[in-house]
DNA sequence: CGGAGACCATACGGCAGCGTATCGATTCGC
DNA sequence: GCGAATCGATACGCTGCCGTATGGTCTCCG
């Protein structure tokens, strides 16, 4: 059961599918139009603009991702170790291949343009601090667990920039080992 | 004293310095030739169209690439930790910006372009291969090292990443604390 | 000095994207 | 049922970019 008539949030997914895809400069109101097999008459209707479709963008994969991280990090009866493990095993690897696109997508967007950067950074602070509470949680000090969660966040975003297919049959065994240097077992 | 006549080189740097503050998206030959105060005619005379631009770029980046990390890795009396940590020194913090950006603005590309993906792909197993045989130098075992060096590298590109202004006054003791973990003192 | 080639300017056609204007169709409140 | 609001189609002008064609201006060399 197709929904017979579009609304924002059906911009907006598109929108985010475009920027996976292909960055910013790929979320073009003609081209989602095709996608959403509409014509863009349906896009400025809902929007005023180009600009006030890529800035609900901005605030809702804000929100989304501030949300996301808190409920991530709040750990339920779990060890602060199993907290940091299972944050690395959502971007880790190829599951999630969309969030990481979208999360490369944004930061090189982020690269660009202020308004983006601003957005990220808020993104970023939130992560940081709830990681780093997981890490202080392991007995580390303030120095070390910001650290800590700096090399974390580095190799999660870095991961999805180096070539796969640099050695494809060695990198599995890779992060595995990779798991275990970041999230120490006894610190 | 500016040479008078431009040639094919001087279109290539223009194009890094596009790629490196804009993306792919960035280097069109009208903007380029903006930017040399010349008219595309000067350009279509060193290139057959965009694509042979582009090509060319990806071809030099890759072999200058190349060069650069077997120069950088070649340890004259250093001992494999000296090197690591001079490795890690040349893309770390704020020193070479321009490499930094042009090396993100380059991987972006390899996310949607596989004639990127190839490049990117040829340069980073050389870059494995080289760092992995310093770890190796350090004691490490093929699998342990090949992982040094895929968290080491994937660390490099996350940083450049990672939002700078989510907390500026914390991120260089982070660097430090991270290149003790990332190249470790005495195995 | 005169011709050839290197280098660039000018001008054009073509396309794709943004945004506007206007009109058609469907749905919902009353 | 009827009017108004909701949603989308069609058509237009504008701009920025690619690529081509053609002509102009130097410089070098015999």
């Amino acid at each position: 059961m197709e929904a017979k008539t579009l609304n924002r949030e059906s911009w907006l997914s598109a929108a985010f599918s475009a920027l996976a895809e292909g960055g910013v400069e790929q979320v073009r109101v003609e081209l989602l139009a095709k996608r959403l097999k509409v014509t863009k008459g349906s896009f400025y209707w809902h929007f005023r603009d180009r600009m006030e479709l890529v800035e609900a963008m901005l605030e809702g994969w804000k929100t989304g991702r501030i949300e996301a991280i808190k409920a991530q990090t709040r750990l339920d009866g779990r060890t602060p170790a199993e907290g940091l493990r299972y944050v690395l095993s959502l971007y880790g690897g190829s599951s999630n291949p969309r969030g990481i696109a979208i999360e490369l997508a944004m930061r090189d967007w982020a690269r660009r343009d202020p308004r983006a950067s601003e957005i990220v950074a808020e993104v970023d602070r939130e992560r940081l601090r709830c990681v780093s509470d997981l890490f202080a949680g392991l007995g580390l000090d303030s120095d070390d667990a910001f650290a800590r969660a700096y090399l974390f966040y580095s190799f999660i975003f870095g991961e999805g920039l180096l070539a796969r297919s640099a050695a494809p049959d060695r990198f599995e065994k890779a992060r595995d080992i990779c798991g275990k240097v970041l999230v120490p077992e006894g610190v």
